[in-house]
DNA sequence: TGCACAATAGTACGAGCGTTCGCTTAATTG
DNA sequence: CAATTAAGCGAACGCTCGTACTATTGTGCA
């Protein structure tokens, strides 16, 4: 039927929106019914449950952070470039978030203790993103251009911490420059990386 | 009232443990009641509403967290040491929160977006804390420990995103080496404010 | 011991939650 | 156009929430 894929649609759009202000938990029938015009069991029939609701939110917001910041990178050059590219746009999509919510981050918290399929789905998310920046750093490990000795993970992690940072200065303090801060993190971060190493890894760098 | 008083607290005792948990949203008074074996029209009677009921616990955790790294720290020497005993504290208390739930990040997350009373007491206790932070680095600053160019906000916001990160990386992810990776961060970040500094940094060092 | 009042229990209310049901439209197909 | 099915509505369910009001128990001091 067409209608139904049509207006069930319309309420996953407003369904993200709302999810996105007042995280998956406080995404409610009754108040998505009001924005959709639409009665409670109207808006309830095109879905099983809440949580069924609730995690095809969460997929559509996964779709739509690939599509902004996964997959245009990917067409970017392997290695360093990819990676700063990928950093950029996210750091571009929180920035917008700052004032809409982002999922990944609320979710993150509503669920960090919370069993279910929701946890499972967004925990399942936020890995494949970790991973897919452990690839990039590991490509551009192996390309030269960052130092050899590079932990993947440890800059994964530190990449990371920005991002919540940056959520959490601008979204939750509103603290002015967060953006700037959050882009000379990276750039230090980088410089770590690349030469000169730690502890004597000029020394090994002089060797070679 | 003796007895009153003394209720009251062993209600908060529990309450903040529930807070820690489910976040403060998620603090009912019908729980609550439970926890305690009382009547949800007992526990109430001790509080004029539940706003407030939250906004003592939160108290109660500020006042706990201040006691548990801020206090301590402060009878180390000034500059880089206190810094790093603050920093170590810190990573002590949410490696502990780990388990139980940290509710000045869970409630960073919560009232990122909801005004009231509760967001401005929680907003000002993790800017009061910032604050200290700041002021350490400062110090450190001064007394030549970090270089005299560090920018100590843009070092508060990174030394908040390693504990962020490992607050998402092992409550929520529960990746493993998180607290190992946070600490490596900071080690990082300590090397990269003191000598050399970036673009040229070390030719103004070698002038002076 | 008895009185005064603090401390807790009990009950009720209105609102909101997700969900179910039967029914009426509206849309699609033969 | 008629038959069929999809789409949506409205009311109701059982539940939990915070809160108000009243009754009962318990404590502590004269």
């Amino acid at each position: 039927m067409r209608k139904g894929e049509l207006t069930r649609a319309a309420i996953l759009d407003v369904a993200l929106d709302l999810a996105s202000r007042d995280g998956l938990e406080g995404l409610t029938i009754g108040l998505l019914a009001d924005r959709m015009n639409m009665s409670k069991s109207g808006v309830f029939a095109h879905f099983g449950s809440r949580e069924d609701l609730q995690i095809e939110v969460l997929k559509r917001y996964h779709q739509q952070f690939e599509l902004e910041v996964f997959y245009p990178s990917m067409k970017d050059p392997r290695g360093l470039p990819r990676l700063q590219s990928m950093f950029s746009r996210w750091i571009k999509r929180v920035t917008v978030e700052i004032a809409s919510g982002c999922i990944y981050i609320s979710g993150a918290a509503e669920y960090d203790d919370r069993p279910g399929a929701l946890r499972e789905e967004l925990v399942g998310m936020v890995r494949a993103w970790q991973d897919a920046l452990f690839r990039c750093v590991q490509q551009a490990t192996e390309m030269g251009h960052l130092r050899a000795d590079t932990d993947p993970q440890q800059m994964v992690f530190e990449m990371y911490g920005l991002i919540l940072a940056l959520h959490h200065d601008a979204r939750f303090i509103r603290r002015a420059g967060s953006v700037e801060r959050a882009n000379a993190g990276f750039e230090r971060l980088l410089r770590s990386y690349q030469s000169p190493g730690p502890q004597g890894a000029r020394l090994q760098a002089i060797k070679q």
